[in-house]
DNA sequence: CATTTCTATCGACTATTGTCGATTGAAACG
DNA sequence: CGTTTCAATCGACAATAGTCGATAGAAATG
């Protein structure tokens, strides 16, 4: 944990590299948990087991999953609780089975995140970009 | 590596814990590829990086960025050679100095793939998630 | 040409991650 | 109650990733 983000940016006066000054827009505990988010989808056992359960109506039980993937049941049990964990994804257990879904305010979250990136600086603000996920976040102060 | 995605499911017939059955909606190959761009965003630092390049004109030379971030030189320059390889930053390097910009395509590629799966299933298509970012990429055949 | 400045790479170290097999736990079933 | 079945955890291992300091390379500057 890094992340200080303060500008003591002293250039040399002479020979300048760009003009604006750079400052960050959102602080460092959002970063780590868009981070986090991502992390989670790093992987592409994962990536294909959130696409999957997105793909469903609901929900899906991990015995339906395993035979998806050429891996230990341990290790779908794993990348399962790493989405968990990270958020991305909600358990419940009914009897023997283990159901799991998607948290689509989640996916929402980082895409939010990542469609803003992605729209030229300064540019049109689509204003449904801004309204999927992105709102619903706790309360304060990240979007600049 | 692994991902065959062939359903051998073979349930015991008797206790079924899902009704409909699970068959994957993308390839490995494309799961590799976004699970890589998910990855390259997996630590603070570097969706830091991409907030502040992405909400710049244009380019930030390294030497702009260092000075926002309590890391060491070379591990600056390992996370933007991180970003770079995954197709998420351009670079140029103009004399002395080593620029870098967002692709706002690659972003754009990913958080298409998040809209979709955060879209609640069969459901309604706000056709404002559809239009940010997801449309635009490239040309070519993703989209499933 | 010597020096400075910015960037990339190298080498090392530690921490984290992905994977598996084996074990444990819980629930259903006979 | 013993057995089966699904899921989570444990322990181990190899591979990867994040970090730093030191070094090397290139371009500008004096």
């Amino acid at each position: 944990m890094v992340t200080a983000l303060t500008p003591k940016h002293k250039h040399a006066a002479g020979a300048r590299c760009t003009v604006a000054p750079a400052r960050p827009s959102i602080d460092g505990e959002r970063a780590a948990q868009l981070a986090a988010y991502a992390k989670a989808l790093g992987d592409p056992v994962r990536v294909q087991l959130v696409d999957v359960l997105a793909a469903h109506p609901g929900e899906l039980c991990a015995c339906e999953l395993l035979p998806l993937f050429e891996i230990a049941q341990s290790t779908l049990s794993h990348h399962l609780k790493t989405l968990a964990d990270a958020g991305i994804l909600e358990t419940r257990r009914q009897g023997l089975f283990a159901y799991y879904l998607v948290r689509p305010q989640t996916l929402a979250e980082l895409s939010g995140w990542l469609v803003r990136a992605a729209a030229p600086e300064g540019g049109v603000m689509t204003a449904a970009s801004q309204r999927d996920g992105t709102q619903s976040r706790a309360g304060a102060s990240e979007l600049r």
